[in-house]
DNA sequence: ATCGCTTCTTAACAAATGTGAACGGAAAGG
DNA sequence: CCTTTCCGTTCACATTTGTTAAGAAGCGAT
């Protein structure tokens, strides 16, 4: 059932059998509705989780606006490491733009997986880092391209997220309005 | 000599003397001249290194155009995680805008650091999560502040850098051109 | 299917930022 | 010390993006 994420696991950090079954025990699906929060901002968080199926959302208010920086959906990691690793009430909220099914890990839990098999210490390390890259590209891009070309690589780059996301989410997680990401779109 | 990162360290981790002992025995100290590179594009990064002295600046060419993505200076770590841990050819490079003085940790004894002592996995992926946190404040900033919000929070966070840090340079990080940043500069 | 609400589109105009060019001063190198 | 180059500033004008407002289209609930 959870192969996937098995397999990924067991390529990046050589686990055994016996070290998948182990952190399997440690988790526990979890549902949430359409529109429903993984976070609400002002929470500590108290779980990531993998995403079976389902899309969620990053995002902070600016000026009474929902302003995405991070879409996941299924077969990845979603977490507010911030809020998570702090215990600090969160300055963003996390929200399921589909209905969500997640296999969820809480902080405890965690913890005594790192002290039982360090390995597993490393992976989160290894996700952790694949978030932090998709960000830096994510702001280079904010800095360099023009808003078309945001958008162009953005369709080019998750053609799968222009269906299953509000436009005017987009165009906040792509800093520009709603009116512009039309603008741009009419033109061929 | 070396206190400030120390206790830093030992705050982070409740590491032992001894774990301090330990650590230091793994670095070197390494300098680099004004202009000189920490990483060259194309290159594989062999080291992250703390910053004793002095002051680097991550960046890719755009347009055979410089475009910072970070700027790091004394008392922080610089490193490409990217390249670092995959081992891959590193797309961005590292130079130094003033004469730095690093203390450096190479893969392997970082590797060998984290078997004898894994709570050191535990600070590198604190580190991690740090620059991890900044970089997505970044992109916030990008998507949602405009040329001139940026600037002036640049100027309120960064104060040093503001006068260590090339103005062009500056005005890239902010995803703006030279000229627009004098513009707003000149207003009061 | 209909109603009510939200999202998307369009348009005219305003504001912000980019472009190209010129100038002056600062810094670097001989 | 002089020369050369680089950097920061300024300006006029072009382009991009934002703003405001209105209507069309989509969607959910009844």
């Amino acid at each position: 059932m959870f192969d996937r994420l098995f397999n990924e696991i067991k390529s990046i950090e050589s686990f055994s059998d016996s070290d998948i079954e182990l952190g399997n025990g440690f988790l526990d699906e979890f549902f949430i509705e359409k529109g429903d929060y993984f976070l609400k901002e002002g929470q500590v968080s108290r779980h990531v989780a993998y995403i079976k199926s389902g899309l969620t959302m990053h995002y902070r208010i600016y000026d009474g606006l929902e302003v995405p920086c991070d879409f996941l959906r299924e077969n990845q990691w979603v977490a507010y490491i911030k809020s998570f690793m702090n215990k600090t009430p969160a300055d963003m909220a996390i929200k399921a733009l589909e209905d969500t099914v997640l296999l969820r890990l809480s902080y405890n839990n965690m913890q005594q997986l790192f002290q039982l098999q360090p390995k597993f210490l490393a992976l989160k390390n290894y996700y952790t880092e694949l978030s932090f890259i998709d960000t830096a590209q994510h702001a280079a891009d904010l800095a360099v391209l023009s808003a078309k070309e945001r958008y162009h690589k953005f369709m080019k780059e998750k053609p799968d997220l222009i269906n299953r996301v509000p436009q005017y989410y987009i165009a906040a997680y792509l800093g520009i309005k709603p009116q512009s990401l039309s603008r741009i779109r009419k033109e061929r």
